[in-house]
Formats: structure tokens, C-alpha cells, sequence
DNA sequence: CTAATTGCAAAAGCTTTGCAGCGCA
DNA sequence: TGCGCTGCAAAGCTTTTGCAATTAG
């Protein structure tokens, strides 16, 4: 089934591009850098190039099979598209990502860029947040 | 009155601090990389060597007079912190970076956050777009 | 068989850091 | 004078690239 996904996108099956896409649909957490992608191969005991992985991730993300994000601290974090759409909030306090989604907020977002001239490709929303009680 | 700026913030009145600040505060496009204030500074002729640029403006970004954002394509952005909060825009075409604010989607931001249970501390949003016509 | 793909190591950006010397208060 | 600040060069990190060897179709 994965085989498909790749040939749909025009990419060869390899081990290397299979191990990757099951390591994305299977992790406990969907958000994963291209590091992380690399140690849970390292754990699969399976014999990838940390530069095989960056590439792989990259021509996923052109095949539309991952998305990518670049939340703050400097490295791009990956996650498989499953087709809806929906923004983050990050907890400052213990790093956990969530993810949400507002109808509303995508309508103004649109709204914004036209009143401006503009048509809206793409966004990137991201809330940074603490746990409410403190 | 910079010189107040700086000493409020804890720091020395120093030549490579007051010269950025008058940097940043006079630039036509006020979203500068480190880089860019760099050469605006080879520029005026003024010696200051790159490191110092990065202290600084970390320094700055503590005290709070500068904002720090980080864009797509993995350099950070500085921009003066002029007390009002906005939001970008960038162009894909031509890379220009529009400022908007929207109150509604501030608010609904923070109802977001907190009908997970915390508190919104930051957010960034940018929204990516293209001329219209085409 | 042949073009695509991979691993390794080297290179490339952006940013940070160690350290000796300089300068503000 | 003393501690903070700066410059320079070196190091750190994530990500990209060159190249020869390997592999899918």
C-alpha cells in the first residue's frame, strides 16, 4: 500500500524511502525532525544515511506525502499528511505539540491577504502556551 | 534616548550597541537578518564584527526592544519592537513582508488556547502569498 | 542495462562560544 | 581600576552536496 503512495509520486521503491514512510505513519508522536526519523531507524537496526533521510523527506514533501514545519529553535520537523488540515500550539513548559483546528481563523487568514491584494498559498500558525492553572 | 533604552535594559552605552539601534530603527524595511545589519553597518563604516551583531541583538531581544521571528528558510529575522503587535505576510513572489493585525483572530487565538486549558504566552502566525491577478 | 538512489564525507549556512585585549562607568 | 564588552577565529548544528558504488525496474 506505501508501494503505491511512492510510485504515485514517482519514486522507486527502496528500503530506505519504505522504512521512512512506515517510521512517519507508525510514531506515537506524528512530529518528528529528520534526526529522530534517523535514531528510530538506528533502533530498527536498519542501515540509512543521516543524508538519505534529509533527501527522502525532501522529495516526500514534494510528493506531498509529509508536511513540513519550522517551528522555532532552528531544525524543520516533519509529519505525515493525512489530509486535514490544522495548525499547532506547542507547550513551552513540557514541549508537547497539539494540534487544532479553526474554521474561523482560516476564513480571516484568507480574508486578510485578499483585502490586501493577495492570494493566501500558504500559513503557518503556531500558538506558544503554558499550562493554565500556575 | 537611546542611551535610556540601553541602560534601562542593564546594559552599557556602548558604540556597536547605540549604532544598531539607530540601525534598526532607521532601516527603510525594518525586518533585518543579523546579516543585513551587519553590512549596513560595513556600510557606515563602522567596525563590528558579525559575532557582536548576533550578542546584541540577543541582548536586544531579551530586553524586549527587539522582536525576533523565524521565518521560513532558516535565518532568524529582527524587527524593533514598536509596542504595536502584528502579524506578517510574506510574498512569494517578491519577498516582501506585509504587516496586518487582526483583533478577531487574537481572540480567537487566546479562546483557542484555552479551551485546551493554557494560557496563550506568544504566537506566530504568517500567512504566505501571491500577487492576485496572475 | 541504465538511470535513479544511496552512503560517506566534506561543505555550506547560520549562529554561538572561548579567549585575550579594550573600554565604559 | 574592574567588570563588562568586543573581535577574531574556531566550533556547533542542521541541512545540503559531490561522487563512486549499488540497486530497482
Amino acid at each position: 500500500m506505501d508501494n503505491q503512495q511512492l510510485k504515485k509520486a514517482g519514486l522507486k521503491v527502496t528500503l530506505p524511502r519504505v522504512k521512512i514512510l512506515q517510521i512517519l505513519e507508525n510514531s506515537e508522536d506524528p512530529h518528528m525532525s529528520a534526526e529522530d526519523v534517523y535514531k528510530a531507524l538506528m533502533e530498527a537496526e536498519e542501515e540509512v544515511g543521516l543524508a538519505t533521510v534529509y533527501r527522502v523527506l525532501t522529495q516526500f514533501e514534494q510528493a506531498g506525502l509529509v508536511v513540513r514545519h519550522n517551528f522555532e529553535g532552528g531544525h524543520s520537523v516533519f509529519e505525515i499528511e493525512r489530509g486535514e488540515h490544522h495548525d499547532h500550539m506547542v507547550c513551552m513548559k513540557t514541549g508537547k505539540v497539539i494540534e487544532f483546528h479553526s474554521e474561523t481563523i482560516e476564513r480571516l487568514q484568507k480574508e486578510v491577504a485578499e483585502s490586501h491584494g493577495y492570494d493566501l498559498v500558504d500559513h503557518s500558525l503556531v500558538l506558544y502556551v503554558e499550562p493554565k492553572d500556575k
